[in-house]
DNA sequence: GTTGACTCGATACCTAGGTATAAGGTTTAG
DNA sequence: CTAAACCTTATACCTAGGTATCGAGTCAAC
């Protein structure tokens, strides 16, 4: 019987965070997954709380972060044997690394959109400088960095 | 003589992208560079846009774009051929994705500093919940989506 | 009580995105 | 005029992040 809390199968896990079930598996063998419970079988027991971190690493991924980063990202907790501050400044890093990304992509979404307003219809040969827009985004942001 | 303008060769552009010199000849075979001119010797010859835009990509790539993404934003531009609404509405589509990414972002920000203000000392045997605040970040936005 | 869907571990394979190396031609500074 | 420091193509290799397959055990329903 099921009627217990919420208990997930393997499969279950996979299917919910829309995955493949192997890469579940790879998850755990990387450390980025918990050791799940197991049944007498042998079978791997979850909490919903797995898919939820699923998903969470599968978003990060989207955003550029790697396995590596990802894997410091969710070991961010205050444990004792941790020093308050050392994590406070590992969390700083990645706050720093976060509001990058969003800048980048804020001047790329800025360039993009002064691309369609742009050309929004006139001038009969003039191609739409779109990369020049791009670039001169780009240049912006290092000459400011 | 160099005297010219700004004519880069191969391994200027790699050392002003700060990328291998390999990668200058790979992202030429994937269509991200356009061909360069040649030198009577068969030497590559580049302008600074090309540095220019393989910082682009590595950026690009950095905020979690696939080469083929990055090939789709760098092909946006309003040429004769292709109907203005058409990159419009790529474009358009574009943003709504660099959008999505920017709410991730800021999420998970939130969730870092959230964790750090919480965790500011207090306490003795909590362990700081930095994945509980990432996960119900995780689940806010699924809610909201 | 068996059949079909699920799981196990182990191993092999795959794609994306490079990176290194070999064998040779070119350029430039001394 | 020659040696170091470039460049050329071609081919081989590498890492990250999975994905597929195999042979065998398990569980749920009929």
């Amino acid at each position: 019987m099921n009627s217990a809390a919420t208990n997930l199968k393997i499969g279950e896990v996979a299917a919910q965070a829309h995955v493949n079930l192997q890469t579940i598996r790879y998850y755990e063998r990387e450390n980025l997954l918990p050791k799940p419970a197991r049944l007498p079988s042998g079978y791997r027991v979850y909490t919903p709380d797995a898919v939820r971190r699923v998903r969470f690493i599968k978003r990060a991924q989207e955003l550029g972060f790697t396995l590596a980063e990802i894997r410091e990202l969710l070991a961010l907790r205050v444990d004792r044997k941790r020093d308050r501050s050392d994590v406070r400044q590992i969390a700083a890093e990645k706050v720093a690394d976060i509001e990058r990304k969003i800048l980048s992509l804020t001047a790329m979404k800025n360039a993009l959109v002064g691309l369609t307003d742009h050309c929004s219809g006139h001038g009969p040969a003039s191609e739409c400088p779109i990369l020049e827009s791009l670039d001169s985004e780009e240049e912006l942001r290092w000459r400011q960095a």
